[in-house]
DNA sequence: CTGAATTGTATCGCAACGCGATACAAGCTA
DNA sequence: TAGCTTGTATCGCGTTGCGATACAATTCAG
């Protein structure tokens, strides 16, 4: 299991950087939402939905996958979503068993303001973000 | 507070796309720490921690902002690290109130091999994430 | 076509985590 | 030295995700 410690103290240095770059951005997020009277969860579990990919509906299990969940985790997070008046539940016709979840006009409303604050701090800070990860890929020695 | 959606599906698309390259390397990392018997906070407390600037000291309010949580967040997390056996805390000399965290030799042992690993998932995913970040910011449309 | 696997969702109890509120000790200042 | 500020600590709470378990709908073997 590699024991040695086969990196610098520069490269810890780097990497603790652009970790340090990745909660920023995550927190930011988590305050977008919060403002906005949400969970970052719920905001991100919107985003999910409204970018299913064409023809497919948003079923559980999908949800779950795509917000590296457990599926029960990702029943939990759609349940709170509806208390939330941020989507609601059907059937699926197909398949009886799942149950696709679909944003209400409401969660529509709440995504597109987050989704566009989130466009724009990345536009601020992605460049940060993406320098951050280069140096710390970038195997030369030197602060920068 | 710019209600139209100022972005099309496209766009949406993309950033859910870079949420979800995120969520990845998190759950890669949430799941490194836990093989290795710790919660993803204390790993990165550790790193933290392990990457303090020269002559400073890692004091409670250092890792509140540099883990990006409330004081009292940080007490309890490097509380539940030294429990773990992964640092341990000393008072600073030159001032009582502020008590310093450094790692344990266990916590350096753990610390080495987790950001070994992580190291290596950056360059096999890293540029996959900056790609998907660089798409959300190119405003060229079109599904590249 | 039926019983057994498989797939999809749901429910429950639990533990980790972060927060606000509050408290108090050490240092600083007028 | 009386207050003001800074730094940690403690407490109760709400949210979140998990494993275990259960059950209904679908599929498949024969």
């Amino acid at each position: 299991m590699e024991e040695g410690k086969s990196y610098s103290l520069l490269r810890l240095r780097k990497l603790a950087e652009f970790r340090y770059q990745m909660r920023s951005f995550l927190s930011f997020s988590e305050s977008a939402a919060e403002l906005a009277g949400i969970s970052a969860q719920q905001y991100q579990l919107m985003q999910v939905i409204a970018a299913v990919p064409d023809g497919e509906g948003a079923s559980i299990s999908y949800l779950a996958e795509r917000m590296i969940l457990r599926h029960n985790s990702a029943v939990e997070l759609a349940d709170r979503a509806v208390r939330a008046g941020l989507v609601r539940r059907e059937a699926d016709e197909e398949d009886l068993r799942r149950s696709l979840v679909r944003l209400t006009p409401e969660g529509e409303g709440l995504l597109g303001g987050l989704v566009a604050k989130h466009l724009g701090e990345l536009e601020a800070v992605g460049p940060d973000i993406a320098a951050a990860m280069k140096r710390v890929l970038d195997h030369r020695e030197g602060e920068q």
